[in-house]
RNA sequence: UGGGGGAUCGUCUAGCGGUAGGACUGCGGACUCUGACUCCGCCAACGGGGGUUCGAAUCCCUCUCCCCCAGCCA
């Protein structure tokens, strides 16, 4: 009864029109526009245009919608054509760009415009609004609505010679300046700018907009299903407009689904380069941005990424996804691929009085606890070892089992020690912990089998590697940056931190973005541009689940509920 | 107030006239040389009101709430 699969409403379609014989083969296509990169949200289109077409065994255009020039850039070519390679789509030779098709779809216009369907209009950008109307009245015709076919014609024909300036001109759609969707009141559809093009370079002078040039691209690349964001459903009826009017031997059908939305992260274009202008961020790559680029330098992997967006689903129900959703995506890939290490990210000191000085024992530590095929890794031993200041607490709670003044813990791989002596600096400090071995304890003797409740990592002092580690939390306070106005106020200072860990020589051969999970820690990797041999940098990529942080923020909300 | 969409556990999502299911989160427990992982259990939803039907999340009517649209942006 389970076993019928179940499609998405739009893979549903799609099976449909390959069952019913409509399309053979279904084509689709991403169109970025060029203007900034690509985040979060893309990877969901992405995801879906190039899998219903893999799924199918049709094939993706990876199309640049570079119709503003201007606003677009080479960098963010580059951006975008790396970013969907690494998530691990290939267009193999269909990269294409709107510009592409600018000669065609200039005698699309002329066409249209001989069909008495376009008009040149000579009203100002504000008269233009003027006469559009508002949501609950008609619009009225421009004055220019009427000229006929021949001035409209020698008009367009000098718009493109380059005859007249920014905004002199504009080419409109003539339809209905009274339709209740506002989109259908003679939408424009080309305009003047003097300005070069990202790939056309000096050639025009006037440029398409998005709606007369999408549906005709999508039109000569025979895309069967033009797939795109549900705030271009009632632009529907001006694509099928253009199709109506001008009739391509292909004719493209375009269907609408919402958004992905992620809770904590700003997604909309102005607001992500906000962040990026005025330095709140290092860059569109700063690992805490929700960009695809971000991600990638974060050390989220494809396969955690990919995951998230197809539990998302595909609906047209506005989603708000939380942050959890997305971790445990990343925890899920990260818990059964990542190699395991031990770094101590806020050092405390313990000496081992009775550990005989100037002796290093090998500890052997296996690199995955699910997977011995991984094989092990010596860790070095010694009489001073680094231990996590928060694994040792001089007034513990009954609950906690780590260190604590005449208790004994279990150090991960090596000896069980019992806490003899706390040492602190002239300001009350805990600063070091002079503690005892128990020489009988080695893991994976014979002799080891006594038990104690509490397991902690360390690293030998003499041995360890210092780092730079960085540690991120969400950018926002608030759970929908993308609705507030003034993105400062929702910002949240404590999205960094940076701290010196102490990392145990193995880690001294970790690669650039290469993830490993750092016991008790989470999971981190190097940082692809500020890490290097000589000075390690990290980034914390997730934590591990914490259910004793838990615990304690329950404690902390209880005692203040009591004060 | 015009037009276009959308409402199912806290969050995503399945359902297509026949027992409202799954994932994440949360809670409880087992296990543990990672308070991780894993395992077990629990809490938790059809926006409201009418109808049709033996039977409605599903069909009809109605109300309510949410999102999008007045760029020479995409």
């Amino acid at each position: 009864m389970s076993e019928t699969e179940t499609r998405d409403f739009i893979r549903q379609i799609i099976h449909d029109d390959l069952e019913s014989g409509k399309h053979a083969e279904i084509v689709t296509r991403f169109p970025p526009e060029p203007n900034g990169y690509l985040h979060v949200g893309h990877v969901m289109s992405i995801c879906l245009n190039f899998g219903v077409a893999a799924e199918t065994g049709g094939r993706t255009y990876l199309r640049l919608d570079d119709t503003n020039p201007g606003k677009e850039s080479k960098e963010y070519v580059d951006a975008i054509k790396r970013d969907v390679h690494w998530l691990g789509f290939d267009w193999e030779d269909r990269l294409t760009h709107a510009s592409d098709y600018f000669g065609k779809l200039y005698e699309s216009a002329c066409r249209l415009i001989e069909m008495g369907c376009a008009y040149v209009d000579s009203l100002s950008a504000d008269e233009i609004r003027e006469y559009r109307g508002t949501l609950t009245e008609a619009g009225r015709n421009s004055p220019y609505r009427n000229r006929s076919v021949e001035e409209n014609l020698d008009l367009f024909r000098r718009m493109r010679a380059g005859e007249f300036g920014d905004g002199e001109h504009v080419l409109r759609a003539r339809i209905d300046m009274s339709s209740p969707n506002m989109n259908m009141r003679d939408p424009a559809l080309y305009r003047i700018r003097h300005i070069p093009h990202q790939n056309a370079g000096d050639e025009w002078c006037i440029y398409p907009m998005y709606d007369f040039a999408h549906g005709l691209s999508d039109a000569y690349e025979h895309i069967t299903h033009s797939l795109c964001t549900l705030e271009f459903e009632d632009h529907r009826p001006l694509y099928d407009w253009f199709l109506d009017q001008l009739k391509p031997e292909h004719r493209p059908r375009q269907i609408e689904f919402s958004r992905l939305n992620l809770a904590y992260a700003v997604t909309s274009k102005r607001k992500l380069n906000t962040l990026v202008e005025e330095g709140i961020v290092s860059g569109w790559d700063d690992p805490r941005m929700p960009t695809i680029a971000g991600m990638r330098r974060r050390g989220y992997p494809v396969a955690a990424l990919r995951e998230f967006v197809t539990r998302a689903g595909v609906t047209k129900k506005d989603k708000l996804i939380e942050m959890g959703m997305l971790e445990n995506c990343i925890r899920e890939t990260l818990g059964e691929q990542a190699e395991r290490r031990m770094a101590v990210l806020r050092p405390l000191k313990v000496i081992l009085t009775n550990y005989p000085e100037n002796t290093v024992e090998m500890m052997s530590a296996m690199n995955h606890p699910a997977r011995p095929e991984l094989g092990t890794r010596e860790m070095p031993f010694s009489r001073e070892l680094w231990i996590e200041q928060d694994d040792f607490m001089e007034e513990a709670p009954r609950k906690f089992f780590r260190l604590r003044p005449g208790g004994e813990v279990r150090l991960r791989f090596g000896y069980i020690i019992r806490c003899d002596e706390v040492v602190k600096n002239a300001a009350g400090d805990v600063v070091e912990l002079r503690c005892s071995y128990d020489p009988d304890t080695r893991s994976g003797t014979g002799s080891s089998n006594r038990k104690v409740k509490g397991t902690i990592h360390w690293v030998s002092c003499e041995h360890a590697v210092d780092a730079s580690v960085r540690l991120y939390d969400r950018l926002f306070n608030e759970a929908n940056p993308n609705a507030v106005d003034d993105i400062h106020s929702a910002l949240n200072p404590k999205s960094l931190e940076v701290v010196d860990g102490k990392l145990e020589p193995a880690l001294m051969e970790l690669s650039a973005g290469q993830a490993v999970q750092f016991e008790r820690l989470g999971y981190f990797c190097p940082d692809e541009k500020d890490d290097s041999a000589g000075a390690r940098v990290i980034n914390r990529i997730v934590t591990l689940r914490d259910s004793w942080a838990k615990l304690e923020k329950q404690a902390m909300q209880q005692q203040n509920q009591v004060v």
